[in-house]
DNA sequence: GTATTATCTTTGCTTCGCTTAACATTCGCT
DNA sequence: AGCGAATGTTAAGCGAAGCAAAGATAATAC
């Protein structure tokens, strides 16, 4: 029942067929060794692995000639190398992430994401590149905001600073310092930005651990009939807090 | 050389793990049948990543008994579901993917994203969150935006309709239209908005197979010599196109 | 308290992707 | 031309992950 043949590519040999795509662009010919050492992998693994592309009909291959992609495996493989450099160019130039680990990470998701998704990062970074007005001033002011946190996140109690720092630049301009008010206060569903982290129990720790500091997004999910237990989610974290805990966080409520 | 143990987790072992987790919060005991039944495996299949991850002290395994999740399973878990939870939530609340297919899209890319890069998702996430000034309300533009271009890609000759679209709403306000001109006076490094696409030669249905409508975005990478075989990208897909061709297409230029 | 059913586990097999070691071929040099 | 080095292929084998079928155990029914 499950042919090897055609549907789907594995990971695998989606990277053999771009190290083949890539290696053509730069030099004349393909030769084994070099597919060998651009994917760090064996001569022999090589062979087998051109045997399965072969059989495939994705190249032309013969033992001891030359290997060229045929026009079903060029559709292939600029489809892969389509997805590498979206996923590359979306984390260069959204998200900032340095050139060659945006590479390394869009390697490894390249074959992870789905047709409908690939398209929406397409879309986004379009979107972006159309808005020099306010899109393209908004990601610059991601990336300073990027640099600004992992800077902070060295020191030790980076509460305060940060705090300012988001306050004076990125979070609303008009004045809610106002609306402060702490995390027990909150209902499900809400956001709030933290503005500060009172105590010192192990949640304190806990929290700081996780890179919550101020200006972090708490997003409260459930809480208990006496308010007691209160669910939320921190950083992509969930945590439950004691409400003795969650009175010790002023944070700033964020309108939906 | 490649111990098998503790340092790295296959994707799929981290499926059942996560899978383990949330049958976990949703029953009260795990089942091997209800693991097999989430994975779409055999039970055999169960039982022995249920040994692997018992191997690899993640869960606490007889046979026979119960099964649950050791301290390190349970921080293995909570790191992965985490990875599934940041990359939904950027997918639904950025990219305005559909809660099901983000989760889908989630559970495949969550074994392939690295630590550096999940957390510039997380950030970026947070960043959306803390500005309902400028932010959300321009995330609710590019929303509106995937859903005019989505409907626009129905129709055939969706050129004029779409570039009314984007002019009135996304395109910066000041007036650029006067800035127009053809794709063959663009230099390397230079971005444009596709305004018109003339000709009706191959290279136009091509363009348009591709999702090039007015509003796209190219990028010239390269000019040869006499400006004839001209290298541009667009959606990602890399293209090269004769002088003449290029001529026939009208682009809005974009300031760098 | 046995009998039936549902659920696990073991066994034995397949495929994939990789390895090392040995063998084959081609290339480059004199 | 011929020899040695570089390169490519085959063979054997390993671990991961899956499957089906058969055996073992637990849960339930009567």
């Amino acid at each position: 029942m499950p042919t090897a043949n055609s549907a789907t590519l594995s990971a695998s040999l989606e990277d053999y067929l771009e190290a083949i795509f890539w290696i053509v662009r730069e030099k004349q010919a393909v030769r084994a060794k070099d597919i060998a050492t651009r994917l760090r992998v064996g001569r022999s693994s090589v062979t087998g692995a051109l045997q399965a592309l072969a059989k495939r009909q994705l190249i032309n291959y013969a033992p001891y000639d030359v290997i060229t992609l045929t026009d079903k495996g060029q559709t292939a493989a600029t489809d892969v190398v389509r997805r590498h450099e979206v996923l590359r160019d979306f984390f260069v130039k959204v998200l900032a992430i340095r050139s060659d680990d945006a590479d390394e990470a869009a390697c490894r998701m390249e074959h992870a994401i789905s047709d409908a998704t690939l398209e929406r990062f397409v879309d986004f970074i379009e979107f972006i590149e159309q808005c020099p007005g306010s899109g393209s001033k908004w990601i610059e002011d991601f990336k300073q905001y990027c640099e600004d946190r992992t800077a902070a996140r060295d020191y030790e109690n980076c509460v305060e600073q940060d705090m300012d720092n988001l306050r004076s630049k990125n979070v609303t301009d008009t004045a809610n310092a106002q609306t402060e008010t702490t995390l027990s206060k909150m209902s499900p569903g809400d956001k709030a930005a933290i503005v500060k982290i009172g105590g010192q129990g192990s949640i304190r720790r806990r929290l700081l651990d996780m890179g919550a500091t101020a200006g972090a997004i708490v997003e409260i999910e459930r809480v208990a009939p006496l308010g007691d237990p209160i669910a939320v989610k921190i950083k992509g974290y969930h945590l439950t807090l004691r409400k003795e805990e969650a009175e010790r966080i002023t944070v700033n409520p964020i309108e939906n």
